[in-house]
DNA sequence: GTGAAAGCGCTAACAT
DNA sequence: ATGTTAGCGCTTTCAC
């Protein structure tokens, strides 16, 4: 093993306690002290071991960042924010692939798991609100995303009706009439996709449209693939839409791809709008118009709420925070060729 | 806190000693009370505390894997594939960002967090050799990428010189002769910019093309936007390149970009090439020929090979391991529109 | 096949 | 301001 309190104590001659405080800094210590102290640990190049101090604590310093892609670029930038918040914070944070898979959020949510960590933040899609309310461990869960509503945890999620709204309100705004939602899911898994279809029924409503079925596709997953493959069934529809509004900016950059393949032009003679404003979108060619939201804030508020319940400090009710979120318009929507800034 | 061992042995009636060898298997547990014990374990919904274990065996089952950019997808889609295995053999790995900065990676090499972590997976690219080789500490190391060669570790890299001459030969193919270089480096960070160089310079050399400066552009990060101004610059010269080798996928999109904005074709005019076989290149418009190492098996081989360090395994010298790698021809090259499969 | 007990390195309550 | 000490939960040696 490495060097240990104890080590230091001898070498500086002090007792365990005052090392612990010199590195800690729970109680005061002399200045005098410390000094032969800091010398000491110099010297012997200590550094605390975790796993002892865990077991005294009781924390783990560990908090877990689980999402259902790790490859979704969204999720790969929310991460990063939020490694760093932790980071600064005196934490590790650890991610975790669930893969949306069912077996993996349950394990997860009910916390088999938890004697590893002190917390977890968790983007869940296949889960039920009845499978996370019957969860039965107190490690702090903060939740983010649209999986699950109404239950007793922090929660972090952009109002999805209303940024689906925007989206399709500026299709409108552009006169197309005949708009195609790509991401329905078959029942409720993933919970986003049908608010995301709601926002666009609003809009539709709002507008004066009529609303379609066969405009409405669903996917299996929310890759650049499935948004390929919905894309070419609309194409194949005797009436093609006239725009496209994608659950997310990986379907819409499928959907770019395919339309671009059969030779029709956008936004000429479709328009297509995403969510999540992925660095994909703002180089693809057309560049993607998106609804953007705070990635940056939602990872770094997360992290900032999770630590707090873990560290017991608010007394406050769980948090429902909706992070901002803004329309970003380029070439799908707007046409034109737009060098990039 | 939670269930111990001790609430276990009391309910069931045995000693400690017998329910961790239930729990761990080290000593053969007579049926009848290994049944019992199973049984006070499921009732009582009994998990290992990995602090306690960690501190009494002297590991903490943590694996690093250090990369510069979480937001490049080929790290990205590395990072899945080796969590996945360091799951499977009962590790947790835990992701960090250098974001390529000197300190950052110092730390991680010379190995002040080292009582975290049982081992480093590491890419490196601000450090040099010297300052692997004067690392002091015993934890296990495994590199990964170019930073850093001839050093005492396991190491896993594409053989970048054959990769980089296997692109640029392949533009040579296509009868281009003003092939472009993106992604040089001034001075020596990020050792693989430069065996691309030479890939590139060797390659030239066997096709008896002239090797022109101007040809070649450095880049200050390796992401998309980089690329876009490097390509803007190269499009500025008096006669600009034919064809264009990016350092990487990004750099290559980024390049894209810039040819469409600036009305050339692709490739008729200025043919691009990159490496990594990211997800964004299989998608773009038009999709994007590249030089493919295998993510998968480099990711797995990592955890691999380090996990063996870690449990004392292997008595062999570090593996020098050269993934495959495999030309991938699309549009940005071969022209044409081509469905995607 | 099973039990008793030492001790991994640390923190925090209790002394001085 | 500093020292003493009791465990945190577990693995493992030594007994039986």
């Amino acid at each position: 093993m490495g060097v240990s309190l104890k080590d230091i104590a001898e070498r500086a001659g002090v007792s365990l306690a005052t090392v612990s405080n010199v590195v800690n800094g729970y109680r005061p210590v002399g200045e005098a002290t410390r000094l032969r102290v800091q010398q000491a640990i110099d010297e012997l190049g200590y550094s605390p071991n975790l796993s002892a101090r865990h077991l005294r604590s009781g924390r783990t310093g560990i908090v877990v960042l689980a999402i259902p892609e790790l490859n979704n670029p969204y999720f790969a930038e929310l991460a990063g924010a939020a490694i760093r918040e932790a980071a600064g914070l005196g934490y590790t944070l650890v991610m975790e692939d669930t893969a949306g898979d069912r077996d993996k959020e349950l394990i997860l949510a009910t916390g088999s798991r938890l004697q590893v960590m002190d917390g977890l933040i968790f983007s869940p899609v296949s889960i039920t609100r009845e499978e996370v309310l019957a969860r039965s461990v107190s490690t702090p869960l903060v939740l983010i995303g649209e999986g699950v509503y109404d239950v007793p945890h922090d929660h972090i999620a952009i109002d999805n009706i209303a940024a689906s709204h925007a989206a399709v309100q500026h299709l409108v705004s552009l006169d197309r009439h005949r708009i195609a939602f790509i991401g329905s899911q078959p029942g409720d898994l993933r919970q986003s996709a049908h608010l995301r279809f709601l926002g666009y029924r609003e809009a539709l409503a709002a507008a004066g449209l009529p609303f379609e079925d066969d405009l409405v596709v669903s996917t299996a997953q929310f890759g650049r693939m499935d948004g390929l493959r919905a894309m070419r069934s609309l194409l194949d529809l005797p009436r093609p839409p006239d725009a496209v509004f994608a659950y997310n900016d990986l379907i819409a950059i499928g959907a770019l791809r395919a339309i671009g393949e059969a030779g029709r032009r956008i936004p000429d003679d479709i328009a297509v709008i995403g969510i999540d404003d992925i660095e994909d979108g703002r180089f693809s060619t057309p560049t993607l118009t998106t609804v953007a939201p705070d990635k940056e804030y939602i990872g770094r508020l997360a992290v900032q709420a999770l630590i707090a319940r873990i560290e017991g400090k608010p007394v406050s009710p769980p948090y429902d925070v909706q992070p901002p979120f803004r329309l970003i318009t380029r070439e799908s929507t707007l046409g034109g060729l737009r060098p990039i800034r």
